[in-house]
RNA sequence: CGGGACGUAGCACAGCUUGGUAGUGCACUUGCUUCGGGAGCAAGGGGUCGCGUGUUCAAAUCACGUCGUCCCGACCA
């Protein structure tokens, strides 16, 4: 492409309303604009880099023998209401109305019409298998957006859904396709973390996350010093190694606490250190209001909470249900004669002679052991924390990182199958629902993401297949007839080698040039200047800081061997 | 949804306290000079001051409302 006369801006400035480098990056080198809150326009050079991203991942999908088709973003409402996911999704699904009233939504996730559509084809076990896929646009009002492209509203998503008429054939698609997902990853070279996760709103039997590794990641990764063990912390499993060998006190004892509501507090107070301590914290589910225990040093995992209970929503209960149900203030709750339902870490279970709330203002009860309440469960529910033994190895010890989510993938089994009523013949002319897998991939995220991982002051550092060119051929002054012959000459040899290129003929003066080249972030960069009366160019890595002088001859040759490397 | 901040030219901002002519830098147009890391000088173009209502002789400025954007939290595939 000649960026004379072609749709190309930068801006020189950040813009105040981005809160991520890459979205200021991305808007100032003119690639995305915002047209409203966690909407964005994609430019031509920003769809570019969006397509080449898009490139790799139909090709790793193709090869996996998926089939590519486009389903419709405007969808009845009733599709939704029958597989049991309007609820889940609640104020997150953009809805609307049309002229006789009928009820839309914009689609937020498609297995409800990946299962209508299986539906014209499935009659028999011998249909199977198959997987289809789409790139296709999705619709989720965040309550947040955030981040340029990490947390948006309207974004393009590649969708597949795998079809099998049983689990063993659910383990082969999945397979098939979480190698596809490394492959597409590895191809853009992301550098990214796959872990366990929490299958959420989706549902299904197992859920793992591509987490692309940034300081600005929103989901928090557990991952092991010693083995392989890796996953979000929503799902962390905690080990309970505690072994106390302490003889346990038959005699509780009743101790006047004043003011003192959290467990620092008490702490404090009682000269006993935290973890001497079980703190007792109500949440509110979509069900009932319930009591967690966990020991004083340690947080409640709700997402743990939320399984163990089979609830759809879990928060901390207001004061008002808190002074309801342990006829004290909040500060005070503890297991011991609580009209609701208990739960206990694992942890807790271990310890002997703790101290706990005395549900009533101002006192705790010390010398507490499990003999002394009934919980409804004993289970993990803890947060795991930095430095905590591995719960895969049991001998290594975890640290965290942060990431954005830019693919997973979901074993889901029956669910939708038997919600939506797909199902097949089996060779005995039995019933059967079909067996589904659903994988997604987040274009916008995965350019985001890269974005935030190879930047420098000057701006973006592509990766060489990602870039939306692999050369850029800037003119040091194109009216000087000696430079811009040798540009177009340069500029027709690389192009007819295969080469995305892209020649800088503009007027500007060569800083411009040179700094709109950085901040856009093409690879390698070809100056034709003075030098060019010696036959020779510049050329210049955007990663480097040496600059190549080289024959008019070799320019061929030596794009090629930078490639390479 | 709770708390907070901000809306003035394409971008970044000043002006608002104390009401009276709408400004600066970048970007843009023209001319001259300059020309290998975001040029200089000169002359220009571009703004319903987010929107509405009110107070006032007079509102970018004061009051109320509303919409939008951002931040913290809650929420979230």
């Amino acid at each position: 492409m000649k960026l004379k006369n072609s749709f190309f801006y930068t801006l020189r400035e950040n813009v105040k309303d981005e809160d991520s480098q890459s979205g200021n990056l991305l808007v100032r080198s003119g690639m995305i604009k915002k047209s409203s809150s966690g909407v964005y326009m994609y430019m031509p050079m920003g769809y570019k880099v969006l397509k080449k991203i898009e490139a790799i991942i139909r090709d790793e999908m193709d090869k996996t023998g998926a089939q590519e088709l486009l389903m419709p973003s405007l969808i009845p409402e009733d599709v939704y209401v029958q597989s049991g996911r309007r609820e889940g999704f609640g104020h997150s699904m953009f809805s609307l109305k049309d002229r006789f009233q009928k009820p839309f939504v914009l689609g937020p996730t498609h297995e409800e019409l990946f299962v209508m559509a299986a539906a014209s084809k499935v009659r028999s076990y011998k249909d199977f298998p198959f997987n289809l896929y789409q790139f296709q646009t999705k619709f989720r009002d965040e309550p947040r957006p955030r981040f340029g492209l990490i947390r948006v509203r309207e974004f393009i998503m590649k969708d597949a859904y795998s079809f099998d008429i049983d689990l063993e054939g659910l383990d082969v698609a999945y397979q098939k396709m979480f190698d596809a997902y490394k492959h597409s990853f590895d191809r853009m070279q992301i550098d990214y973390k796959i872990v366990t996760a929490d299958t959420g709103v989706m549902g299904g039997l197992l859920s793992e996350e591509f987490q692309a590794v940034t300081d600005i990641g929103e989901d928090v990764l557990v991952l092991c010093d010693s083995c392989d063990y890796a996953s979000n912390i929503e799902v962390a499993q905690c080990i309970t190694n505690e072994n106390t060998k302490v003889e346990e006190l038959k005699t509780i004892e009743r101790v006047d606490t004043p003011n003192a509501k959290t467990i620092e507090e008490v702490a404090k107070f009682m000269h006993e250190s935290a973890d001497k301590f079980v703190k007792t914290l109500l949440y509110k589910t979509d069900k009932e209001v319930i009591a967690v225990c966990v020991r004083g040093d340690a947080e409640v995992n709700e997402t743990k909470v939320r399984k163990l209970l089979n609830a759809n929503e879990i928060e901390l209960a207001s004061a008002e249900a808190v002074i309801a149900a342990t006829d004290a203030k909040v500060g005070f709750a503890g297991p011991i004669g609580l009209k609701i339902r208990v739960v206990i870490d694992k942890q807790v279970a271990t310890m002997k002679n703790f101290i706990v709330g005395a549900n009533t203002t101002d006192f705790h009860l010390k010398n507490v052991n499990m003999a002394d309440f009934k919980p409804a469960f004993v289970a993990d529910v803890r947060q795991i924390k930095v430095g905590d033994v591995c719960p895969k190895c049991n001998t290594g010890t975890v640290s965290f990182k942060k990431g954005i989510e830019i693919g997973n993938t979901f074993k889901l089994g029956d669910k939708y199958a038997k919600a939506l009523g797909l199902e097949y013949l089996d060779a005995n002319n039995q019933l059967h629902p079909v067996v589904m897998g659903s994988y997604g991939i987040g274009p916008g995220r995965c350019l985001a993401a890269l974005v935030e991982q190879n930047h420098d002051d000057k701006g973006i550092l592509w990766p060489r297949d990602i870039a939306p060119f692999q050369v850029a051929i800037v003119v040091i002054n194109s009216k000087v007839e000696i430079q811009s012959d040798a540009a177009a000459v340069l500029y027709s040899q690389l192009k007819e080698h295969g080469y995305d290129v892209l020649l800088d003929d503009r007027d500007e003066r060569a800083g411009v040039k040179f700094n709109d080249m950085d901040l856009i972030g093409i690879p390698l960069r070809i100056t034709v200047g003075k030098t060019i009366e010696n036959n020779q160019v510049e050329i210049k890595g955007r990663r480097d800081t040496e600059v190549m002088i080289v024959d008019m001859n070799d320019v061929y040759h030596t794009v090629r061997e930078f490639f390479k490397r």
